[in-house]
DNA sequence: GCCTCGTATGACTATTCGGTCATATCAGTA
DNA sequence: TACTGATATGACCGAATAGTCATACGAGGC
């Protein structure tokens, strides 16, 4: 956690910070962040951050909670218009809210991002937990509601995990630039986000098997 | 790639080394590895370390090469004596293959591959891609073939993103020692390993809205 | 003016890093 | 035995690292 003295900053600091350590957590992730490159591109000494910060860590969680904090505030905000709507309609909400602040975002925020998938909550630091509570917080309540309402007929366990992961798949193969990597004619549309997504959702609906339905908007 | 001096080494010390690198890239990662360190842990000089390799990240891609040969040549062992079978008893045993070899290997092993999920092929390095290239070789005749007989109704370039995703998910989910993870009632049943498989591979079939069908065995 | 307290600084230290290299060891072989 | 070529070694190097600390700065109060 940051120092109050952090927070005293003026806010062009801080972004100047925040913006040199996301490119470098982003860069050469976590373990190749070296706290000399940060400071020389935020333009600050390095006693300096440790009137901040009492480890270079410390800065990665919160930047990582930032970023969470950041996503979450818009997904809410758009669940809260369409709070009728059935699982697979409030999922698409979250997953084109997703790839649009991922979007909105520069490139470093996405890189970093990549480098907490869910390949990485680690049990090790109870800090790296954060951003899982934060999707059991949003999805449980969601699929316990669909499980209920008989929209969706797995176990809720089964449900959380398939839906977390394949949340963080869309993000992967929609919002990094450039990647198309593979996934051939699925982007190559007209609306080619919105296509790719309902691609996506379609699956986790009906599986490989289920019928393929090319949605047109 | 190794030295010529590498493999001329006696069996012992080649294995005293790539264990060595093995646990300290699961440890620390790509990143955070240290050439101190494993010539520490292997009994060798660090002089010598550079008589059989030109820098570490050569000995990272050597190990990776190794395990994922290893991996694919249990997989294609199995399939072998599996040629008639639809397309979803194969990726069954391919996932019983995956897990049983993971479960085979020391930790370490599997704490290194963790390291190399789908989140992370980089398209920077293309010695980064061999193990996706191996993907693409198991798995893209196999989804052909299923959607030719109709076993598949989706995109062929979907189904090999969500089926190489899902794999990575089921290795992830079921074979780290202690990971259960939230998969609460998934894997706490008789012969749980066996039925966790057939779980996910119903998700995989039939996604979440599909008939929830309970296998036993 | 000057006193105070929060902030800023970069030279400095001790440590670790990857990488080198002159020298030593060892296994053949003649 | 003496020579040879492959392998082994660890002291040594310059560069980079995280973290410290005495000092300086600057704004507000008096």
């Amino acid at each position: 956690m940051p120092k109050a003295t952090y927070f005293n900053l003026k806010e062009s600091k801080r972004i100047a910070i925040e913006e040199a350590a996301t490119r470098e957590f982003g860069t050469y992730g976590f373990y190749g962040a070296r706290l000399n490159r940060i400071v020389a591109r935020a333009g600050i000494a390095k006693g300096s951050f440790y009137q901040y910060f009492d480890h270079l860590e410390d800065l990665y969680f919160h930047l990582s909670e930032l970023y969470v904090n950041q996503k979450l505030a818009l997904i809410y905000e758009v669940l809260s218009k369409h709070d009728e709507a059935d699982f697979f309609t409030k999922y698409r909400l979250i997953c084109k809210a997703s790839v649009s602040f991922t979007k909105s975002v520069s490139d470093d925020v996405l890189l970093m991002s990549e480098q907490m998938g869910p390949d990485h909550h680690r049990d090790a630091d109870p800090r790296d937990r954060f951003r899982r509570r934060k999707e059991e917080e949003l999805f449980k309540p969601l699929i316990a509601k669909a499980i209920d309402q008989g929209e969706i007929n797995s176990d809720a366990d089964l449900a959380f995990v398939v839906v977390t992961n394949i949340t963080s798949m869309i993000q992967q193969y929609l919002s990094r630039p450039g990647s198309v990597y593979g996934v051939g004619d699925l982007l190559r549309k007209p609306h080619e986000l919105e296509h790719a997504i309902d691609v996506f959702i379609n699956f986790l609906k009906s599986g490989l098997a289920g019928q393929f339905k090319d949605m047109e908007h």
